[in-house]
DNA sequence: CCACTGACTACTT
DNA sequence: CAAGTAGCCAGTG
């Protein structure tokens, strides 16, 4: 079984809305560990395949892509350009407009 | 239980 | 802005 921090997580990533990113640290806070960043990227890359979860929605708190070319990076963008997500000259996002601020109530089970 | 590993972060040089 | 560093903590073996 999982934790309900895992628990908590899985169910803020499900949320996150088209055209919207989270960051690693902001969904961890959601999910109830500020400091948990880091399992964040090991729940979307042991799971992303089987829960069915928008991973490309997750990024760092510099606004890029934290995978490494041929490594994800290429189709992470791809996904997010389609969703209407605009990177900068230097492969940025703008957090101040993509990043998702979560609506407090509203929440579905995961 | 211990050690190790990260798709991380904030801070400091 | 780039590079190094010290915390971070759930999963895995």
């Amino acid at each position: 079984m999982y934790t309900r921090f895992t628990q908590k997580a899985l169910n803020i990533i499900y949320n996150i809305p088209e055209g919207k990113v989270l960051t690693y640290g902001r969904a961890a806070a959601l999910a109830g560990k500020p400091n948990g960043a880091r399992q964040i990227s090991r729940l979307l890359h042991s799971m992303s395949r089987k829960h069915d979860l928008p991973w490309h929605r997750i990024i760092n708190s510099k606004g890029k892509i934290s995978l490494r070319p041929s490594q994800g990076y290429e189709l992470q963008k791809a996904l997010l350009e389609s969703e209407g997500v605009k990177f900068s000259k230097s492969d940025t996002i703008d957090l101040k407009v993509y990043l998702w601020i979560k609506p407090v109530q509203m929440e579905r089970p995961y």
